[in-house]
RNA sequence: GGAGAGAUGGCUGAGUGGUCGAAAGCGCUCCCCUGCUAAGGGAGUAUACCUCAAAAGGGUAUCGAGGGUUCGAAUCCCUCUCUCUCCGCCA
């Protein structure tokens, strides 16, 4: 959310980045005014009644030590409609603030001015490419590589668990412990520092990252024990901090994290879902920054830049985008999209989404860190995927591709794999 | 799952109805003293919000969370959550 400070003096600006990003009404941002104009009247009222109340008590107090009972009755009834007073605004003021929260918790965080505006994906900017796609008109897509070579096991997932739940099979299985554990040794190479996270959280996480109330039909429900099957691991790992201050010397605070995701991706079909193109479980490794906001803008580079190292060390070919205002999503500043290219496929997959947040996360879970001054201020929040495993190993397979459908091991992933090619003709 | 104990500031730990936002100690910061080291003295050291052009100042709230009693609650009552110990179960 945005801070209503921030709404209040910078309201043309806020506008205007609704706009950019596709709203077409921006009244909600005058409603967040009104209420707040009312909010801070009844906090000024509240807390004067309150000073009030102290004040007699303090003197009645005093008269019930030096035994005046009768002055002290006459104060008691006089509070009466002062505390009538208290327990009515009581209720209104949080009532209030609540009603604020609401409206601020839709007004969308505002694009940074680098960002090309626009509304549709055609206003997406490349950003660069990278490698030589293949292009030869047999190449098979990764799902027919899959089925000669029994690496995937769609039906038993189906019967399993179901649809969007396969399993991984023998080699394919070790390709993605190995692309996990290469994306990993990377991270922690480039100064990130490793988590294994809870794969389960609760309420107060899910609406730290605002996946609730607004994104709550994307993920699994486990009602019973009141938790929520992470979408990514964006939710731990940004909540890992949660509620806390920092000193300015911790800072920057990167964290690398690989678990698997749950997304329940209502209504997709076609070859949207064929083979590995989207999942209801997937794993991957995400990268999570908390930074000082003079260095958000950096360190969004540095984290593209890193996800692009992987996929560079792999050397599968991909573009990225700078994504326009209208097609970045809510919470972002500014964001990257990664996509690989599918040989087999003739299409572009999404590996990766690199985005700075600002303080909008950071406000929500009051993730904030001491400035030198002793002051407390919101840290810039940033994550990106480094990377998502099984598009990468679609374009990978697709890429690496023979005639007689085995696959040849990229050269980064060689030892960790014990063998140059994998497949059986 | 059963039984018991507990939850106070960065930490340890007092406090059972009235200047308690909270003693004391530790830690930390600044200053003084001391020719290293050690020791000593003094001051300061939570968070959020409102008010104020800003700073200063003022006000309010917070002693696990929520509700209640009272003129007044860290202290009394109710509900919930979590932690610890013992038993059971278990990778």
């Amino acid at each position: 959310m945005l801070d209503i400070t921030y709404i209040r003096e910078n309201t043309d600006a806020v506008k205007q980045g609704m706009i950019h990003k596709g709203e077409k009404d921006t009244s909600l941002v005058d409603q967040a005014l009104v209420l707040d104009a009312k909010w801070r009247d009844g906090v000024t009222r509240l807390d004067r009644s309150r000073s009030e109340l102290n004040q007699i008590s303090g003197q009645v107090g005093a008269m019930m030590k030096s035994g005046r009972k009768e002055e002290a009755q006459t104060l008691i009834q006089q509070t009466q409609t002062l505390k009538e007073e208290i327990k009515e605004l009581d209720k209104s003021v949080p009532e209030l603030r609540n009603e604020l929260d609401q409206v601020l918790y839709q007004i969308p965080n505002v694009p940074d001015p680098s960002v090309p505006v626009g509304s549709t994906p055609d206003d997406n900017v490349i950003h660069s490419e990278w490698g030589s796609p293949r292009h030869e008109d047999h190449l098979k897509p990764h799902w027919e590589l899959a089925e000669q070579n029994h690496w995937l096991d769609f039906q038993r997932g189906v019967k399993v668990a179901g649809a969007g739940f396969p399993f991984y099979v023998g080699e394919m299985a070790r390709l993605q412990r190995s692309l996990i554990s290469f994306f990993l040794d990377s991270a922690v190479d480039a100064g990130y520092t490793e988590l294994q996270a809870p794969l389960f959280v609760n309420e107060d996480s899910a609406r730290g990252t605002g996946q609730i109330p607004d994104k709550e039909d994307m993920m699994y429900v486990i009602p019973k024990d009141g938790f929520f099957a992470i979408p990514t691991a964006e939710v731990p790992v940004t909540n890992f901090h949660r509620d806390e201050i920092l000193e300015i010397d911790q800072l920057p605070v990167f964290y690398a994290a690989h678990t698997p995701c749950w997304r329940r991706e209502a209504g997709s079909y076609g070859k949207d879902v064929k083979g590995l193109n989207r999942l209801h479980q997937f794993d991957k490794v995400e990268l999570v920054k908390m930074v000082h906001p003079d260095q958000s803008d950096e360190e969004l580079e540095s984290l593209r830049e890193h996800a692009e190292s992987l996929l560079k060390a792999l050397k599968i070919p991909f573009r990225t985008l700078l994504m326009c205002t209208g097609d970045m999503g809510f919470t972002q500043t500014k964001k990257y999209d990664l996509e690989v290219w599918s040989s087999g496929q003739k299409r572009w997959l999404e590996v990766s989404s690199c985005s700075n947040f600002g303080s909008f996360q950071a406000r929500r879970m009051k993730l904030r860190y001491r400035t030198e001054s002793g002051k407390t201020e919101m840290l810039h929040t940033l994550n990106g995927s480094g990377l998502a495993l099984p598009r990468v190993m679609a374009a990978l397979l697709e890429q690496y591709q023979r005639p007689d459908g085995r696959v040849d091991v990229p050269e980064v992933l060689k030892s960790r794999m014990g063998t140059d090619i994998i497949g059986s003709v």
